[in-house]
DNA sequence: AACTAGGACGCAT
DNA sequence: ATGCGTCCTAGTT
């Protein structure tokens, strides 16, 4: 399946096309710009963010225009907040992603040929909608421009404007705006002249658009993570994916005879799709895969990409990303009881907050899914460890209702601590890193944590106080270590293994 | 009340 | 032996 995704839970999180805005403008750095400015001749509206925000921005715009009567919109809560001035360096955890360009290499495009083809049929927020409301749009001043030539524009070749934007905009040359100008003051074209970099700079930085029609830039972040009700629009995108992602899986797996659940793999299977993998992506191959991993399929959807890159650097990332891939494809299917926090959405949106739904949680919830779905038969993140086979049900002194049904994992809690901090989208805020490099990381949500790690070891009773005893345990084993000033809920992983 | 700290004990691996 | 779940007491925030 050559045209798989690159999909992971931060990447994801462009539930849009892929970011080429920000991709173009890492490649622009503006400090490198001559300082000299001018009155911009061109007066253009680039957001900081990207397309797509803009897109939704005009849309809200013309949609309070157009409907103020009819169905004010709540501009309350719509109304987005801007993101503080920028650099982008102000935004480091979506646009930090180690994998942030292969998801832009491998984008949604790849998935279904554009964003359109992914926006289905959905309320409010979604593609087609904004698209028909820009359609709307009463006609901008020629100063103004809500269609705001994008830096793809800019980009001429390098970066093609999708079809998301080719029919509702007027897109602006500025590759043929930079040659009329040098045409006008008599300078050749050249790349990388000042001229251009003037021009360049203007076009990016001006706002005036935006202050003319009281707009504000969006940060995506907030738009998904702040906003329920636009979250769900998002749905049908995420579902789209995930059955091209299933159509795709049914495929290998026919071709590999392998279970498409990966928690059924025996470890050959975990290689033989390790290997497939590998060269769907063109990665190189990997010699020793047998020993780098001993795990079973349920050990290895357990491994955080952190050890997917240690054990492969060079494709690790790929990897996990993938297996996460298959995971979500597997549950998501018919009769499959997913793991209630790891809802296709939600996974799509790292970093998300999400609203907890402890009513939707209860015990009942989760008796079922100790049953149905035990987490982890077997886990280690240390390729010494070995996979545990089933273990019998036990009846233990006083366990508090440990239920039956393999008892537990081989997790380590430190393990499971760090699976947490790497997969915000599994644990929403509950738990979170204060400082990565120094391993100090806090507990946000005690109650959460320890039911998750409950969950994990499939001990029903687990409570923060019986696991604040084991993370004490830790600090005679030189595991974690008491923070330099010490805060509740804050703890401290010495350090190897906060690596 | 919630959390921290740590002793003691038992069970599973 | 090790890891940790469980229960406990005492102190702190």
């Amino acid at each position: 399946m050559p045209h798989s995704p690159q999909l992971k839970p931060h990447q994801f999180q462009a539930q849009t096309p892929p970011d080429q805005y920000s991709a173009f403008a890492d490649n622009f750095d503006l400090s490198l710009l001559p300082q000299e400015s001018a009155p911009a001749p061109i007066p253009t509206t680039v957001f900081q963010y990207n397309a797509p925000q803009i897109k939704v921005e005009c849309a809200w715009e013309s949609q309070n225009q157009q409907q103020q009567q009819q169905q004010p919109y709540p501009r309350s809560t719509h109304r987005l907040i801007p993101p503080p001035a920028y650099p982008h360096s102000a935004y480091p955890s979506p646009q930090s992603s180690p994998l942030q360009s292969e998801f832009a290499a491998y984008g949604f495009g790849r998935l279904g040929g554009s964003y359109d083809s992914l926006s289905s049929p959905s309320p409010s927020l979604e593609a087609a909608s904004i698209k028909q409301e820009l359609h709307i749009l009463p006609p901008s001043p020629p100063e103004s421009n809500c269609e705001t030539p994008s830096p793809r524009s800019a980009c001429g070749e390098s970066i093609k404007a999708e079809p998301f934007d080719a029919d509702i905009e007027s897109l602006i040359d500025l590759n043929s705006l930079l040659q009329q100008q040098s045409l006008q003051s008599g300078q050749p074209n050249l790349p990388d002249t000042k001229p251009d970099h003037q021009l360049l700079r203007e076009c990016l930085e001006d706002t005036s658009f935006q202050k003319r029609h009281n707009l504000k830039p969006l940060a995506l972040e907030s738009f998904i993570g702040g906003l329920a009700e636009v979250r769900g629009d998002f749905e049908p995108v995420i579902s789209l994916a995930l059955e091209h992602a299933k159509r795709e899986a049914d495929a290998i797996c026919a071709e590999l005879q392998i279970s498409q659940d990966p928690n059924g793999w025996s470890p050959a299977q975990v290689h033989a799709w390790l290997r497939s993998t590998l060269a769907q992506f063109r990665l190189p191959p990997v010699a020793d895969l047998e020993l780098q991993f001993c795990e079973d399929g349920a050990a290895l959807t357990l491994l955080s990409e952190e050890e997917f890159v240690r054990r492969l650097p060079e494709s690790g990332s790929t990897l996990h990303a993938q297996l996460e891939i298959w995971k979500m494809a597997y549950a998501d299917q018919p009769g499959h009881q997913q793991q209630s926090d790891l809802w296709p959405a939600s996974y799509a949106m790292p970093n998300l907050d999400l609203d907890y739904n402890e009513d939707s949680e209860d015990e009942e919830d989760m008796d079922a899914e100790a049953v149905v779905t035990p987490l982890s038969s077997s886990f280690t993140s240390t390729p010494t460890a070995t996979p545990t086979s089933g273990a019998a049900p036990t009846a233990k002194r006083s366990n508090g209702g440990r239920t039956g049904g393999g008892g537990g994992s081989h997790i380590h809690l430190w393990q499971f601590l760090k699976e947490l901090l790497a997969s915000p989208q599994v644990n929403g805020t509950a738990i979170r890193w204060i400082d990565r490099s120094k391993g100090i990381f806090k507990i946000e949500d005690s109650v959460r944590v320890a039911k998750l790690w409950g969950r994990r070891k499939n001990r029903p009773a687990m409570n923060y106080d019986k696991l604040s005893r084991s993370i004490r345990q830790y600090y005679k084993k030189g595991i974690m270590k008491k923070t330099e000033r010490s805060q509740r809920l804050v703890y401290q992983f010495c350090h190897p293994y906060s690596q």
